[in-house]
DNA sequence: CCTAAATAGTACTAAAATGGTCCTAATAGA
DNA sequence: TCTATTAGGACCATTTTAGTACTATTTAGG
């Protein structure tokens, strides 16, 4: 289906509620309260954010998460990046050694340009887009000249 | 990682291969040796893409598969729609009550939008141009004004 | 200096999706 | 009728995903 995880979904619906209100420091049980995430995945979650770096913590009284850097620079790219490792259509995009048909396959190259095309769309949407909290108009889908992967050389 | 399984990736090698000569009949267990993909996983791919009419087949003595039509006429879209259902990057978007934080979601519909620019960017690339067949310079990323999506009305 | 509130890390379990096999039926040509 | 071929479905093993539990660490404040 193409899909990303339940758990990503959810980072990114916690991350919005960061990006509603960013100079304030989130408690994982109070985002998890307002987000209707459990409270373990909620906080397993947010260890996660903060490990990739996207939400700062401070530990002990009075702790809590906050977005690390404006929701205008945090990438839906970014998001997948952290949560479920780089975009990686196919096997053979990912890495090496694994697919066993290299030899006959002629479809590698066209997969790994589609994924750039799809990861380039990724980058393209910020977290406060993604929340509907950003009216500028993205430049989402539309691309430079140079840009058009399936010219062939 | 947000990928498409094995199984499509093997598929797309299959037509791949069947796009090279849409002439000719090819029996599973030819296209299951000339692709080293095992007969049996190959038979079953070829039976997914005959159900979504990727391909025609014949049974009996000398039967087998051939392309429905031209390559260039099949998008990647259409690929993964026979073989892992329509594109839904999140469970919203797929439909159906099953999210349980609707409510409180506010990140849903840019996720939907975002759904919409990948499958569009899977609907501009061919079958054809996915196995290195087509010279053509796709348009592929490249969009006109009005499909901005992430303009706010 | 002790306690309470918070995050950090790791390990574990249950459920679902994925990849793959096998068996039986239907079909068509020789 | 015999044989090569696809059609459909049942079935199983493995991996991935989702969720839980437990322990350690940090910090503010009385």
């Amino acid at each position: 289906m193409m899909r990303i995880t339940r758990l990503t979904d959810y980072a990114t619906v916690i991350l919005g509620v960061l990006a509603t209100e960013p100079e304030r420091i989130h408690t994982a049980a109070a985002l998890a309260a307002r987000t209707r995430i459990r409270a373990p995945t909620a906080s397993k979650l947010l260890k996660q954010l903060h490990r990739a770096h996207l939400v700062n913590s401070s530990r002990g009284l009075h702790g809590g998460y906050q977005l690390s850097r404006p929701a205008q620079d945090i990438s839906a790219a970014a998001i997948l990046d952290a949560l479920e490792g780089p975009v990686a259509l196919t096997d053979c995009a990912a890495g090496h050694g694994q697919c066993g048909i290299e030899a006959t396959c002629r479809v590698a190259r066209g997969w790994q340009r589609l994924n750039r095309a799809i990861r380039r769309s990724l980058a393209d949407v910020s977290l406060a887009q993604l929340a509907g909290l950003d009216a500028i108009p993205a430049t989402l889908a539309v691309r430079a000249p140079q840009d058009a992967e399936f010219e062939r050389p």
